[in-house]
RNA sequence: GCGCCCGUAGCUCAAUCGGAUAGAGCGUCGGACUUCGAAUCCGAAGGUCGGGGGUUCGAUUCCCUCCGGGCGCGCCA
């Protein structure tokens, strides 16, 4: 338990005690306050009824008799404030993050535990736009904070590797393709895009496509061997994507997968559920839906779709991972469909049907080009790098940085741009695609974190290391205060982020442990006796030097959880 | 039509299971570097929390309704 977590118990049991309550009715209530009233607060206005008195008085009351150790309270209206005592608090917690260097924050809450992630999972032959940013950016950093706090993580790249596309592919090869060049992912795309557009205007090309899926679904040699090459010339094609991200699965795997155990799984299904055909397709009704619409497992053709799939996959994780999580990483517009898929789930009599989850996230808006394609993932992070690379050169000139290695640094920072430009945001938020947005490195960005981090090192390696000794009780300005208090509850962030699904939650502490950061630093602009190296006095100096150390392992650590580079200096 | 999500400063977004005076960034204006790194910091201006009801000691948060936007609603995934 974190040094913030321990404090904020004792002070919950402590009124728990006075007031005569299980603690797990306290708990809840207790909350870290702004700072003027201190650093935890308790409301008492939910004790008036039963207690038959004022909510100022119960807070003065409990205030007069409560004593915690480590903590002063004191009553404010119908509040009751805590204070931690500074000495051993800013100690505790400079201890406390010095001592679990990369695992700051990590928890064993997961131990024994397992959750599968489905995320990224991009459809083969077709181009990976930067909206897919979301899903693989998104999935990654939980995956990472599961991991953190202990949980056995499965994450699965599950490709779309099955179904009309790659009609719509093979189709359009013999009009547009060039055999030569059908290794060449870029050219696949290209195929695609253009064959999509044509089977919306052409029935008869449309149907070309769809036959061609058949023929692959009724296992037709020439056409699973084309697929083969269509399916393994867009892996090789992702893969540099995924490396640039710092995006390693435990597995890749996709629809093509389950092809083998449609039928199994539409039998069961009919045997628990009951399915019915309707217009020549097979469908199952659900019960107590009925304003949803049925979930198709066949076409009037006979070929399958993705929820047939969906509904063996699922099932197969369950037999491998015993899941106590299985995470569908996957944009809202597929909410319907998902809550369609559980729900046969959980009418077939899947106990585990309840463990599966849908983790949705916004649409991004407006990422069209003047020619009507989408902006491509690839191009985003190629011109983010390109204008870092600038910036690089610029403070280089400038004498303010010193890297033999440019390149790398324009790559970091641009990935910090844009992977944090997506990550800061709500996941469900909608957003509007802004180049001047994601190319931004002020201001609440990826680049500012990492500028704080850099210079948190940069203080660091002047200053000799971290100390071996630190004397926290040389801490005394209000900055430094503000500063430790935001290092304290990083702990906490990751948890809450992990509980919601939702890593925003720790982008944003991570902005706020920078801001704190900055602003400390700038002290010393004005006032050198405020600088973290300051000269004259070598206990302050070694004290300030171990709080910038703290500073530099929390934002190493949030940023990795959220998937972004840390560079030592930029 | 039915369902899901959303509406907070000029713009983009926060506000932790309902809590104290709704906060940041960008932009605008004004300041701080012969640098412990200015990709930074400080200050100012900027708000009917979409409108209206309701529940509550207390509502940006929960409920209803209206307005406005996004998405979904059987042979794509």
């Amino acid at each position: 338990m974190s040094v913030h977590d321990q404090l904020t118990q004792a002070f919950a049991s402590g009124l728990a005690t006075a007031l005569g309550l299980p603690v797990e009715d306290v708990l809840p209530l207790v909350k870290p306050a702004e700072p003027a009233h201190g650093d935890l607060s308790f409301p008492t206005f939910g004790l008036a009824k039963t207690l038959r008195k004022a909510p100022p008085a119960i807070a003065s009351g409990l205030a007069a008799t409560l004593q915690v150790p480590g903590l002063s309270i004191q009553a404010a209206g119908p509040y009751v404030n805590a204070r931690f005592s500074s000495g051993p608090f800013l100690a505790a917690v400079l201890a406390e993050v010095r001592g679990a260097q990369q695992r700051y924050g990590s928890g064993v809450e997961g131990a024994g535990k397992t959750v599968v992630i489905d995320y990224s999972s991009p459809n083969i032959a077709k181009p990976i736009g930067f909206h897919h940013i979301r899903t693989t950016v998104l999935g990654h950093a939980l995956a990472n904070l599961h991991r953190h706090l202990g949980y056995r993580v499965e994450g699965i790249n599950y490709l779309g590797d099955w179904g009309k596309q790659f009609g719509l592919v093979a189709a359009g090869f013999e009009v547009f393709g060039d055999v030569a060049r059908r290794h060449d992912m870029a050219h696949l795309v290209d195929v695609y895009v253009k064959a999509n557009a044509r089977a919306e205007a052409d029935p008869a090309f449309d149907e070309k496509a769809r036959a061609f899926f058949r023929r692959m679904e009724q296992g037709d040699a020439d056409a699973l061997k084309l697929w083969k090459e269509f399916r393994e010339a867009s892996l090789a094609g992702f893969e540099p994507l995924y490396a640039r991200l710092g995006i390693r699965f435990e597995h890749i795997e996709g629809e093509s997968r389950y092809e083998g155990r449609m039928e199994q799984i539409i039998a069961e299904i009919a045997r628990t559920v009951g399915v019915r055909e309707s217009d020549g397709a097979l469908v199952v009704d659900l019960p107590y839906a009925e304003n949803d619409p049925p979930i198709l497992l066949k076409k009037s053709d006979g070929s399958t779709l993705y929820a047939t799939r969906d509904l063996a996959a699922a099932e197969d994780r369950w037999e491998r991972f015993h899941f106590d999580r299985s995470l569908y990483v996957v944009a809202r517009d597929q909410s319907l469909h998902f809550a369609q898929v559980f729900r046969v789930l959980k009418v077939m009599g899947k106990p585990w049907a309840d463990r599966c989850l849908h983790v949705t996230f916004g649409r991004i808006a407006g990422m069209s080009t003047r020619k009507g394609e989408v902006v491509l993932l690839t191009d985003v992070l190629d011109e983010a790098r390109a204008l870092a690379l600038d910036k690089v050169r610029e403070n280089q000139a400038a004498g303010r940085i010193h890297t033999d290695n440019v390149e790398t640094l324009a790559e970091q920072v641009g990935l910090g741009a844009v992977v944090f430009g997506d990550l800061k945001n709500r996941r469900n938020s909608d957003y509007t695609f802004d180049w001047d947005e994601v190319l931004s490195f002020e201001g609440h960005t990826g680049p500012y974190l990492q500028y704080a981090h850099a210079r948190a090192c940069s203080l660091l390696s002047r200053g000799g290391g971290a100390p071996e000794a630190a004397d926290s009780a040389a801490l005394t300005l209000p900055e430094e205060e503000a500063l430790v208090r935001a290092l304290a509850l990083f702990p906490r962030a990751v948890r809450t982020a992990a509980d919601a699904y939702e890593p925003s939650f720790v982008a944003s502490h991570l902005l706020e442990v920078a801001a704190a950061f900055s602003r400390w630093y700038t002290l010393g602009n004005q006032d050198r006796s405020k600088r973290v190296l300051v000269e004259e006095d070598a206990r302050t100096r070694a004290a300030r030097l171990a709080l910038a150390d703290a500073v530099r392992i929390t934002l190493s650590v949030g940023l990795s959880l959220l998937g972004i580079p840390t560079p030592e200096n930029m």
